[in-house]
DNA sequence: TGTACATCAGTGAACGCGCGTTCACTGATGTAC
DNA sequence: TGTACATCAGTGAACGCGCGTTCACTGATGTAC
């Protein structure tokens, strides 16, 4: 009964600074691949390969393959959230936080990395409810910020419906995604679409009617 | 120069009316697999047994996997578009169509297998240009048929206008399907979503300024 | 209508490959005294 | 500070498996005369 001990710790957690950073690097190996290949072309050999491991080590660190990928979604979406808080921390006025929060969206929206990643993520989640969990963690605090944005720039809207149009303009940002920037189904070069996006979003938060 | 004849002909063309059925009982089954597990999940084996045929006969009417999933895209969106075409040209008057379209949209987004076809077409149009081709020629008809619906219903718009508008109106629908029934991340609860939904399409749909 | 032949549809075995993971083991690093 | 020991990090070989595709071949169906 001295043998058989667990030959890894829980995934992804390294004691020493070496072995976190590993850790770290596997996640990166990973994240680039989903993000370049796709999670159909994943492997966890290709992951070991470009994190600078042997094979069996992945299992050091991670024991699944899907362990890696739920760990790679977590650190994305905090990472993301983070950065997001922050861009609109920075400012206090209500009415500018609305726009900055537009502003980064749509920043976000060219970078094809970021779609690429999230059209692989939204297929996961389909098939993995750990992976559906974190995005709706993730997409709920995003919405419960804009909720609390719309409300102070136009408190008449009331909370309800506040709620209902931070959910609209959420997907309608998403779905965005899809017909720009070399998305799923090329591009939509529509002149001026950026702007009319912008009254449509200025309408949502302030009409009340 | 007598043995070297190719064993099969263009994807998917069979001649006789045998042939023909398997052809369409390969994409049946490629397709529900594709639903039901994902494409990362997906194998020749698997649709030919679901198919009822040997795995080597599979290239018979395919040559490589990637045809059969090609094949059953271009099916998909043909049968898509033709059923919506089919509803909405019962109806005549434009704000009707409108409306229609909307139905049909929110109706669609309801069924968890079309969602789940898509959200994989997404990643898999970021991979393959012939499946981004295919689903760029889909949006666009049904943009353009949303675009003269529109001006059917509010001329004062204009062209780019009504243009920019359908663009934003089918991203906002695509979106949202990530958020309703059982979706990518969740289910978000909104009791009236759907109401506030169709106020802000009446105000697209109508408002010039 | 019967027969010869071409084409179409389907079989069964095999190929080489990359995959995810396991396992016994070694080397490196930290800790207790 | 030195040494003994425990834990952590990393290696290398191997496992069994399902995969996509090929190939030589057989049986079924259609066509020409």
């Amino acid at each position: 009964m001295t043998g058989s001990k667990p030959k890894h710790h829980r995934p992804g957690t390294a004691v020493l600074p070496q072995g976190r950073a590993r850790a770290e690097a596997i996640l990166d190996a990973a994240t680039s691949l989903l993000i370049e290949e796709g999670y159909a072309r994943l492997s966890t050999r290709k992951i070991a390969a470009r994190a600078g491991i042997r094979p069996g080590h992945l299992q050091y660190y991670y024991p699944t393959k899907l362990d890696v990928v739920r760990a790679l979604l977590e650190r994305y979406l905090a990472r993301a959230s983070l950065a997001s808080e922050r861009e609109v921390a920075a400012d206090t006025d209500a009415r500018d936080r609305v726009d900055l929060f537009l502003d980064a969206a749509l920043r976000d929206q060219r970078r094809s990395d970021r779609a690429r990643f999230f059209w692989e993520l939204w297929a996961l989640a389909a098939r993995d409810t750990e992976i559906a969990d974190a995005m709706q963690g993730f997409y709920r605090s995003y919405w419960r910020r804009l909720v609390g944005d719309l409300l102070a720039t136009a408190p008449a809207l009331g909370r309800p419906r506040a709620e209902r149009r931070a959910a609209l303009l959420i997907a309608l940002l998403e779905g965005l995604t899809l017909f720009r920037g070399r998305g799923a189904s090329r591009e939509l070069p529509l002149p001026f679409l950026e702007r009319e996006l912008r009254e449509l979003v200025r309408g949502l938060a302030t009409e009340t009617a």
